[in-house]
DNA sequence: CATGAATGAGAGTTCATTCAT
DNA sequence: GATGAATGAACTCTCATTCAT
């Protein structure tokens, strides 16, 4: 149903989306975003059921707004090797930024709630990314910035290692020393062979 | 508190890791540990006071058998080749074991509390991983199976593979096939370098 | 309040009816009608303002309904035996069904909400059902159709048996057999007397 | 579950039989049986879950005592024609008796709860009150105390009848008069018989 | 007149925690 | 030591009722 008005909607999925951000997915309740939005129980429920609901929609935004930066970056002027350097800094930012991310609160649902393949925004979301970085490693193996023979899987490793130094992030604490060992690791991996 | 009955702590602990497996570490309840040992309320809160206290003390049993099935590896005679496709081997396993091993509540464990770094269990064992794995690619050079010039980084690459890929398993579902992939790569990455 | 448009007052009536018919009294809620009526909630807030307002109207147009189809009955060109069979036979229709008409919801109203006697519809109807059965009793026996020393008591005793097959049919079941069985007894007991 | 005290079960079912019997069955709130009872919220919870269970059980121990009192009557050394005008007046009672015993509770209840006709209370207690009825007045015909051809017809006739006079007491209200007058007509119906 | 978003009281249910036995 | 009944705070969800537009 397209329900009520679509500003207060976009509020309470906004305020929401704080909430997870600070509180994971499965300690909040629906009186957290009550709370946070300062809107009445019954307010709520008119837009939204359940956390669950609410959560799927704030990904839906999310997942529309990480598009469009994508895609920014990608239509301005650079070299494969520049913008793949600029997606692993954003993603240092990311996987740093431990409180104010939905990174934990995405685990925590998807942990208990199977999606199929392919309306999982996490799985959608890690091929496009595996995709576009396969892309730029082409890119640049062309232009002569990179060596790899493998690019798609140079790839995938690249977007395992970051999920894996999410994950590590939040369950044991990673430095930003850390962080930029692994990323060195990787780039010295595309740009040097030997 | 050197408690009571040291047999019957055991034998919660054991009790409770299977409730852990099945249902992460957030929608444990004290009950459902009831319900597992067939004990009694009043009972269950002699020896520990909350689902965190026992869920640590599932890890600590854990990390333990843990050490004892690495160094039992490492002392059979093998070559750090070998040793190392037995690890990945084992990784393997623990990564498709979606449903019956502590991942999950690992996860939302250390999502929710933060420990200092030296506790931390998860930490301290990836730690080691890490050192263990340099030494077998240290030693895979040596006898000249690996090429590698950087080993700590590949160690520690290696494990962010794994944990990326036991997230992703957990999160966005994962074949066997994307598994091998990426342990392929990896081993290929030691094997040749060019 | 002589309010608003009379017709979408009719309208809302005769909708609720059909919600009160299916749902009994108590279940019903504002929400209730206002989706059997696709009207807004401050719409049917103008014309009343409580379920039970509604429904005493609803009553109202009712008994005014069935107090017609009885006075045309009566004005047609039948024996007293005959009308007592065919309003007998229309009594077991509505003891026989068992959703779709008002009966349960009745129940539950006046379960609750006492009346004064003189205001109770249902007093009311069955006052004058009574009066018109010892009318026909008595045409009947003038007629030696029947034989009867007792009209009065005869046709109290027919509505009772009536009101307790209406009610026993909504609470433990009846058979059209069962009621078939009731009414034989009841014309047995007027036309033979031995 | 044979669950707790068997006492506190007890006292919660009496407890909550004077909360029907004073607000019928649909009003009736957990927290109104928790209020009569000066239990707690998950104390209450600990032996029912639901006032649909609750009210099952009540009608189970009212049905023991119901028997026990029936068959104490029937023991006693009485005619057909005794035992039933003490009957009718046992029922007289509970006609009247508007406030204070479970008759509304029970038609809300069955009302809006189906159950298979076999396991129905009403029923069964409903078949088993026309079979002795019959009895009784069979035992009447014998001793010559009562005439009658349909023993059965008029068991049900009667049964039906009171039916009848309980709603109409509830609905409509109805005075101790009225009463006396149908059970005046019963009794008449079955001495004389013409 | 009419709309429907917003409110908040109140019902249902679950669980960590306590405590008398 | 061990038991399990009892407590009450916290959550989810629903609805009659109001009110700005």
């Amino acid at each position: 149903m397209g329900n009520k008005s679509v500003q207060k909607r976009q509020y309470i999925l906004e305020k929401a989306k704080g909430v997870f951000a600070k509180k994971g997915f499965k300690d909040v309740t629906m009186q957290d975003i009550i709370d946070a939005c300062q809107i009445s129980r019954g307010g709520l429920y008119l837009y939204f059921e359940s956390t669950k609901e609410i959560f799927l929609e704030v990904l839906k935004l999310e997942s529309e707004e990480a598009d469009d930066t994508f895609s920014k970056a990608l239509t301005e002027e650079c070299t494969g090797a520049d913008i793949l350097a600029l997606f692993l800094k954003e993603q240092k930012k990311e996987i740093l930024n431990k409180e104010g991310d939905l990174t934990i609160a995405i685990y925590e649902f998807f942990f208990a709630n199977k999606v199929p393949a392919k309306e999982n925004p996490v799985r959608v979301q890690f091929k496009s990314a595996v995709k576009i970085i396969e892309k730029l490693i082409k890119d640049g193996v062309e232009s002569g910035e990179f060596i790899c023979e493998n690019p798609l899987g140079a790839a995938r490793n690249i977007m395992y290692v970051l999920e894996g130094l999410k994950v590590c992030a939040r369950t044991m604490g990673i430095t930003e020393e850390n962080v930029n060992k692994e990323i060195f690791y990787i780039m010295e991996g595309l740009v040097s062979d030997s």
